[in-house]
DNA sequence: CGCCTTTGACCTGCGC
DNA sequence: GCGCAGGTCAAAGGCG
């Protein structure tokens, strides 16, 4: 586990060194390179800036350049400085000897890298503040919602507390994994994830603000409703709308997760009582009928079935949300399929019909393009995240820029992440800023999602969790009881709620 | 004994 | 109105 996080934190170096190997490979012999990576791995995060360089004044000017966008110029100063060095180092090649040579080249990067770092830095320290400003107005939120807004919603669930009802606003959208958080960025780990822990169930507010006040008036029929796919619930459903959002019928999100597994249970942290099985027509698999039973009541269900073509791959459509506070493992999950569902809620708000051309939305998604479709023609709108093939092989965005995928940010720090240019610039040109500002969120989320799903990445957070945890969590015993013989079937299972349950 | 799964019956919506 | 399909209920049985 340990290890496996470990290996994350060298595969963001990796990646990082590998957008410069190429460059330097013909710069210089190949023993040069073997020495490289280990003095960039640990100075990628070291904090130390003792380096002192013959063109550091060239390599200022580049990184100068390019800081106005701070990840990207990242990548571009990267790419431009080594050109640079390498420009001197072949001039010193043929005045002095090629030790020195390498030397001021591996200074050089190393320079780069620090400023690489210091940039890195800066942004961290951006999403932190973004994050606390959130948290601020999540807590104003939260006020005004229950001086205005008197609680009509059903006493079905008396003995939740409010803080906890509030939870189930939208798809969950839990603690933006804290324990991400210390497995990619030592650095903010430290003082951000009691925060974040702390302010888990209420996140969903601050989602709530930003997707609109149709968010709003899902919660409350989310907690009208205790069947989620049930016949039932539209009648519930269209009782309330009505007053609210005449235009526009409710219809309830469904997340569904495409994994290959041999399991006939992705675990993901919840604990789940099968209370019904059909044959659905078209696919010689049953499918089975799940409800959360972590907390009586909890409305969240789920149905788990093997695709028709390929029966290694197991389908996993969640719907509703939690009314009760979730483990790490859960809450990991539920951020994950709440990210999904957000998005698909946040796209209906500006215009319900354009989800059914989830190609013209999707666009803009460097990761959940190749991930995540959408459903129309369902009788629920759902989003499909797609597991079963790696985000490697079908992102350009991803493959030929690795650094922004295993970028070792916060997941709720995304947000801002996604705000720089680098993301925003180039994948997001047709959508207009209204309608950004409310799908903002929801890309976050769902780049989470896609990143929460990186099997590298969900390796280094179950590595985070047990470490967090401190002590493997005998809780999940019960749901998670036969994780471990899960794993081992699955060669690679992109899927996170998987990778969860692994402690 | 409690919890879970199984499974047939039942309910509901929808299309014809 | 009827049949079909999806979804849920609840009794029965298994298991630790």
């Amino acid at each position: 586990m340990d290890k496996q996080g470990r290996e994350l934190v060298f595969f963001h170096s990796g990646d990082f060194l590998w957008q410069n190997r190429g460059v330097s490979d013909h710069l210089n012999d190949s023993s040069s390179d073997h020495t490289k990576p280990m003095i960039k791995e640990v100075d990628f995060f070291s904090t130390d800036r003792t380096t002192k360089l013959p063109g550091t004044g060239q390599e200022k000017k580049i990184s100068t350049i390019g800081s106005s966008s701070l990840v990207d110029s990242s990548i571009n100063t990267g790419l431009n400085l080594v050109t640079s060095s390498s420009g001197i180092s072949k001039t010193t090649n043929i005045v002095k000897n090629t030790n020195n040579n390498e030397l001021s080249v591996l200074q050089g990067e190393l320079e780069r890298l620090h400023d690489e770092n210091k940039k890195l830095r800066s942004l961290l320290d951006q999403i932190t503040r973004s994050y606390k400003d959130l948290q601020a107005q999540l807590l104003m939120a939260k006020q005004k919602q229950a001086q205005g807004n008197p609680v009509e919603q059903k006493e079905e669930l008396n003995d939740t507390p409010s803080s906890i009802m509030s939870a189930q606003h939208l798809m969950d959208p839990r603690p933006r994994p804290s324990v991400t958080l210390d497995v990619n960025d030592p650095s903010v780990s430290d003082d951000k994830t009691p925060e974040v822990l702390v302010s888990s169930t209420n996140t969903v507010e601050t989602k709530t603000q930003m997707l609109g006040k149709r968010a709003s008036i899902e919660d409350g029929l989310d907690q009208t409703s205790q069947s989620w796919g049930s016949p039932k619930s539209p009648k519930l459903e269209h009782e309330k709308p009505d007053e609210h959002l005449p235009e526009v019928p409710f219809r309830k999100a469904r997340v569904s997760v495409r994994a290959r597994s041999e399991a006939p249970l992705i675990s993901d942290g919840c604990q789940w009582r099968k209370y019904g099985q059909k044959m659905a027509k078209g696919n010689p698999c049953p499918r089975a009928y799940y409800r959360c039973t972590m907390a009586v009541g909890c409305p969240v269900r789920k149905q788990v079935q093997r695709c028709a073509e390929d029966k290694t791959i197991l389908i996993t459509t969640y719907e509703g949300n939690h009314n009760h506070p979730l483990p790490p493992a859960a809450t990991a999950m539920a951020s994950t399929t709440s990210a999904a569902a957000a998005m698909l809620l946040s796209g209906s708000t500006t215009s319900k019909e354009g989800l059914s051309s989830s190609s013209s939305f999707y666009p803009s998604f460097p990761y959940a393009s190749a991930m995540a479709t959408l459903s129309a023609s369902a009788p629920f709108p759902t989003i499909t995240l797609d597991l079963t093939q790696g985000p490697n092989t079908t992102m350009p965005f991803h493959r030929t820029s690795p650094s922004p995928a295993t970028f070792p940010l916060p997941l709720h720090g995304s947000q801002q992440l996604l705000g720089h240019p680098m993301y925003a610039s180039p994948k997001l040109p047709a959508i207009p800023s209204v309608q950004f500002g409310q799908r903002h969120a929801s890309m976050v989320e769902t780049v989470t999602a896609a990143i929460a799903s990186d099997p590298n990445f969900t390796a280094a957070l179950a590595a985070a969790i047990s470490t967090f945890m401190g002590t493997p969590r005998s809780s999940d015993g019960a749901n998670n009881a036969n994780a471990p013989s899960r794993i081992p079937g699955s060669p690679q299972l992109p899927q996170s709620c998987t990778t969860f349950s692994t402690n």
